[in-house]
DNA sequence: GCGACAG
DNA sequence: ATCTTGTCGC
């Protein structure tokens, strides 16, 4: 893989992403939850997509895509690792959602795209990026209190808010991935938690894609 | 030159 | 990310 050429492409397809709120989340609202995770000592990818109602966030379809994984993991590159397994989950959908949250930074990213700005430019659909690490950038120490936010600045801007959505936990980056403002992006984060540090979409997406017990529940209910 | 570095 | 048990704190 040509590194050089990928940064190129990343600064290309950055200019595309949009900042703005641009979508509809009227009554009939359906948000989804994307994450990636690895099997066989990372030879093979697995991508999982959730969809939940809003706002009662209830579980109304997961899919499961694996492929074989086609690159390494490289800070600042990932979107390159795991787009080709959300795209196969997508597809599988039997409807596409109004919101996507994606486990991973959104324009909080040294090129500003990272896998949520890329793969929602890639489907064209509303895309939210909720991470567990900073990546780039620098933001002040959060209080303890939940609720409590920084933003996260890099180069004179604001690439995300750094938000405490649970007490003693870390705080979580939620970013702009596409067509969402950073503030609205924290908005609909916050209206997606049920008391855990993760909201909802991701948590659930977590869930399917590592087979976790809350999942294992689910499916054993729903027969 | 050195440290940092999503999942 | 993944491999993995118990353990400490709320």
């Amino acid at each position: 893989m040509d590194l050089a050429a990928l940064r190129q492409q990343q600064i290309e397809l950055a200019s595309n992403v949009i900042r703005e709120d641009r979508f509809d989340v009227d009554p009939p609202a359906l948000i989804a939850g994307a994450d990636v995770g690895f099997e066989q000592g990372g030879e093979v990818t697995r991508a999982a997509i959730v969809l939940l109602k809003y706002p009662s966030l209830e579980l109304v379809e997961h899919k499961i895509a694996r492929i074989n994984t086609t690159m390494p993991y490289i800070p600042g590159f990932l979107s390159f690792r795991e787009y080709p397994a959300l795209l196969a989950a997508w597809e599988m959908l039997s409807q596409k959602p109004d919101l996507l949250f994606v486990d991973g930074h959104g324009i909080s990213h040294p090129r500003r795209l990272g896998v949520a700005s890329h793969f929602g430019l890639l489907v064209d659909v509303p895309t939210i990026g909720v991470a567990k690490k900073r990546l780039c950038g620098r933001f002040e120490p959060l209080g303890d209190e939940v609720g409590e936010k920084q933003p996260l600045i890099d180069k004179g801007e604001q690439l995300a808010w750094v938000w405490r959505s649970k007490k003693r936990c870390n705080p979580l980056f939620v970013a702009t991935g596409h067509r969402v403002s950073t503030d609205t992006a924290l908005l609909w984060v916050q209206r997606c938690m049920a008391g855990y540090r993760l909201p909802e979409p991701t948590r659930w997406a977590d869930a399917v894609a590592s087979g976790r017990p809350a999942f294992a529940r689910w499916q054993a209910i729903q027969g």
